[in-house]
DNA sequence: TAAGGCGTCGGGCTT
DNA sequence: CGACGCCTTA
């Protein structure tokens, strides 16, 4: 499943290292080539380790070395090597490039993969001790939704006032931290549906335990609770692995650290070989769990651990590393690094302000036209946002430049409908119990069986407490359904006798080929028009097509449920287009970085439910932007930016004030004056414009010492009392961009505060009224349609009728 | 059962 | 503004 050109990392020792595996007295040689702290770390290979290791640093290769240094120096066989990532990616690559260090010998790294899947390994093994059987189904985030809503519905709670969604964030948050039902805080539970949080919970693992299933979250505490009841059990796992390795240790939940803390901590100390790689300054997930806690009390958990820091970067110019250290060494919370080249200066980091978004995706867009034209790959360059609504903008300008693209990390392969649809028809082959896939298809394609016969079968079901599909059979013998809904499902269950019949001596590819086809699933997308249609289809066939690759249709869907991603089936050179989070672990010559405002980044909500830690783990994000460029980072700002709907005045974020004068230019943007038509010539608009964008370099200018003057302390200046730009208008908390709120928590280092007024303020109460003349910065002359507390619909002369907030117009 | 209206809300997204 | 989910209506 191909790397793609942004993932060149395996190195020419390939061949050398399988010479040294194979001849097992001559020194070393995988480790040519490592300098000496990626030596160290792939050769200390006992006892507790921790690996620092920095973007570029060669994370992968020491890891992979490690691995490939252990089995060649005969320390323990392949089944004796427990080597855990993140995600299935990882993993994938961890185990083609060792492949390609020791050979075959590879292949029986059994224990090599997600936490997920082995702790779903372990748990086929030894199922019953924790009241499960080897065949439960795992249910991923939908399944959840739809038992969680049933569990909800049980209790008769108001669906609309406590969404599934909410309650199922919640358990998997409480997941995250291993706790189970019991051990949920009282304040914490108590918040959900007037105190039924906790209870709620404990039903649906019932529920769980009822249909024989497990979620995401279960297969880790599952895991953790087989290891402290059975400690024979743990005992034994303790004593195979003679060594275990963590990629992205950083991202690691409470429930994995226990999970590997409960493996690392065998009686026998030869035994306690734990190594964990990663980076404190790339933690970027603790709004899904993941506790940077865990990396910076290593050395304190593991007593007489030792840590290797890898420092030296292999992979940007000076000014990208300079001013990538400069801004992560604000942070507080971390181990400290700094990352170092051998490599030139090169250019420097590119700041550019633009008047609005609009302008702000063009000059991206001519950049990257200008960079082509220069002979630079299109494949070599990324633009990487940090919410995913601003990816739109920039679609828009690509598409309309006709520059080709591909936006990273939609949704994947198997969460798409039709590749669900068609897994529920084979869940319910293989298993006619499996509840939640019988639900899923009972009416996909439409077949007239709505709401009502199900609560038929419902009711049934629970009654007799047998599968939905059994009570079915039973219920078309009766005369308890209409006739009509009756025949159809007598049918429908005729079809599923048939295809289990058909399993047993097909295989899966056709089977799954012969169900899609008889159930008129495919027949269903094919009379779809829809512009989607086809795709479906495609997908639809790529699964048969995948399907054939697994020796049965059960390893196919644990496979499914567990791995499967989109097939990588773009060809020729595109753009990338991804958020931060995606962009992690990647690398690009160019990366273009619009949107570093304060309010969206730093973001504002980050910054508002997390305070300081939200803020550095935003700064986090900031450096892990700026480490994916090896030869340029180019950053962006806008002076107006639309969000929800409506155009803010916005500040350059914190971050570029952060950056050292030393590794970064600031551009002008040639553009900027002219937009839409108006301000060309018009002082006004261009006063304003020079002290919103322009301001920040003119600082610069007059008063170098202050040029960290920041952004968000301008803001400061302003106050934060009126106005403010949220929704309701009102100005009350809960407002985007009032940057004051998270910016006084963040407060540690002082600095200048420059006075100066930057973008419009508003004036408390509008003070506009219907048909006054005003003037709009951005939209120009017009007259006020309607007033609504400060926002203000206006039918502009030229741009038409918009909504816009009144600290954005000047009456004239 | 299927389409359209209405209200709500707006962060990142793996397993 | 625009996406999505739920509810109403044909």
């Amino acid at each position: 499943m191909a790397a793609p050109a942004y993932a060149p990392k395996a190195g020419g020792i390939a061949a050398r290292a399988r010479q040294g595996a194979m001849a097992a007295h001559t020194p070393p040689s995988w480790l040519d080539g490592l300098n000496p702290e990626q030596c160290l770390a792939v050769e200390t290979t006992e006892g507790p380790l921790l690996v620092l290791a920095g973007a570029g640093t060669g994370k992968t290769r020491v890891l992979t070395t490690r691995i490939a240094h252990i089995l060649a120096s005969g320390l323990a066989m392949p089944s004796q090597i427990l080597a855990v990532t993140f995600t299935n990616k990882a993993a994938r690559e961890m185990k083609e490039r060792i492949g390609h260090l020791v050979g075959p010998a590879a292949e029986g790294m059994p224990w090599l993969g997600t936490f997920h899947a082995i702790s779903t390994k372990l748990l086929r093994r030894h199922a019953e001790l924790v009241g499960l059987k080897p065949t439960f189904t795992i249910l991923d985030t939908d399944d959840q939704i739809r038992l969680m809503k049933q569990v909800l519905q049980a209790e008769g709670v108001d669906e609309k006032r406590w969404p599934a969604r909410q309650l199922a964030n919640l358990i998997d948050g409480w997941k995250n931290r291993a706790l189970s039902p019991a051990q949920v805080p009282a304040g914490e539970g108590a918040a959900f549906a007037n105190g039924r949080g906790g209870k709620l919970y404990a039903m649906y693992q019932e529920r769980l335990k009822t249909l024989n299933a497990a979620d995401f979250g279960d297969l880790l505490l599952e895991t953790i609770r087989l290891f402290r009841e059975q400690p024979d059990v743990l005992a034994m796992y303790q004593q195979r692995f003679r060594y275990m390795l963590v990629d992205e240790y950083q991202d690691t939940n409470v429930a994995q650290y226990l999970w590997l803390r409960l493996l690392a901590q065998g009686r026998d100390p030869a035994h306690r070989n734990l190594c964990c790689v990663g980076d404190d300054d790339q933690s970027i997930y603790g709004w899904r769990g993941a506790e940077v806690d865990n990396i910076l009390r290593f050395e304190h958990d593991f007593p007489g651990a030792q840590v290797v820091r890898l420092e030296r970067n292999y992979r940007s110019t000076g000014h990208i590393l300079t001013a990538a250290s400069e801004l992560i060494a604000r942070n507080e919370g971390r181990l400290g690094k700094r990352l170092r080249t051998e490599d030139e200066d090169g250019e420097k980091v590119a700041i550019t302000g633009a008047w609005d978004s609009e302008e702000e995706a063009r000059l991206v867009g001519e950049e990257i036209e200008a960079l082509q034209a220069k002979g630079h790959s299109l494949g070599d360059m990324a633009i990487l946002v940090r919410i995913s609504a601003q990816m739109r903008e920039m679609e828009d300008r690509l598409v309309q430049l006709g520059v080709p693209y591909r936006v990273i990390g939609g949704p994947r392969f198997y969460e798409r409908m039709e590749i669900r649809d068609a897994m529920a028809y084979l869940r319910c082959v293989v298993s006619p119990a499996d509840d939640l896939a019988f639900e899923r298809i009972v009416n996909t394609p439409k077949r007239g069986l709505g709401d009502a016969t199900l609560q038929v079968l419902h009711a049934h079901a629970r009654a007799a407490r047998i599968p939905l599909m059994e009570a079915a059979r039973y219920l078309v013998e009766t005369e308890e359904l209409k006739p009509k809904p009756r025949k159809t499902i007598r049918d429908l269950l005729a079809d599923f006798g048939r295809w289990s019949a058909a399993a047993a001596r097909m295989r899966q590819g056709e089977l799954a080929e012969l169900v899609l086809e008889e159930s008129g699933y495919t027949e269903m997308w094919r009379r779809d028009r829809s512009a989607e249609a086809s795709g479906r289809l495609d997908n639809l066939k790529e699964l048969v097509r995948s399907l054939e690759e697994f020796p049965d249709l059960q390893s196919f869907l644990e496979h499914v449920s567990l791995v499967m991603e989109a097939a990588d089936d773009d060809t020729g050179e595109r753009v990338s287009l991804m958020t931060l989070h995606a962009a992690k672990g990647l690398e690009f010559d160019t990366v273009f970085l619009p949107g570093w405002e304060e309010g969206l980044f730093p973001n504002q909500r980050a910054l508002d439910e997390s305070g300081r830690a939200g803020l550095e783990e935003e700064r986090r994000l900031a450096h892990v932007g700026i480490t994916r460029a090896r030869k340029r980072a180019r950053i962006y700002f806008a002076s107006n930016r639309r969000i929800h709907g409506l155009w803010n005045a916005t500040i350059p974020s914190r971050f570029i004030d952060e950056l050292p004068e030393s590794a970064v230019e600031v551009l002008d943007a040639p553009a900027s004056y002219s937009y839409g038509g108006y301000g060309q010539n018009n002082g006004y608009d261009q006063s304003r414009f020079d002290r919103a964008a322009g301001g920040y370099a003119g600082a610069a200018e007059t008063a170098p010492s202050s040029y960290a003057t920041p952004g968000w302390q301008r803001a400061q200046a302003r106050g934060f009392g009126q106005g403010g730009f949220g929704r309701d208008g009102h100005g009350a908390g809960g407002s985007q961009f009032a940057a004051g709120r998270g910016g006084a928590r963040g407060r540690s280092k002082g600095g200048p505060v420059i006075e100066g007024e930057l973008v419009a303020r508003s004036t408390g109460a509008s003070a506009f009224s219907v048909g006054d003349r005003i003037f709009h910065q951005k939209f120009g002359p017009g007259s006020v349609a309607l007033v609504d507390g400060n926002k203000l619909t206006v039918d502009f002369d030229k741009a038409g009728r918009k909504t816009v907030l009144d600290s954005f117009v000047e009456a004239t």
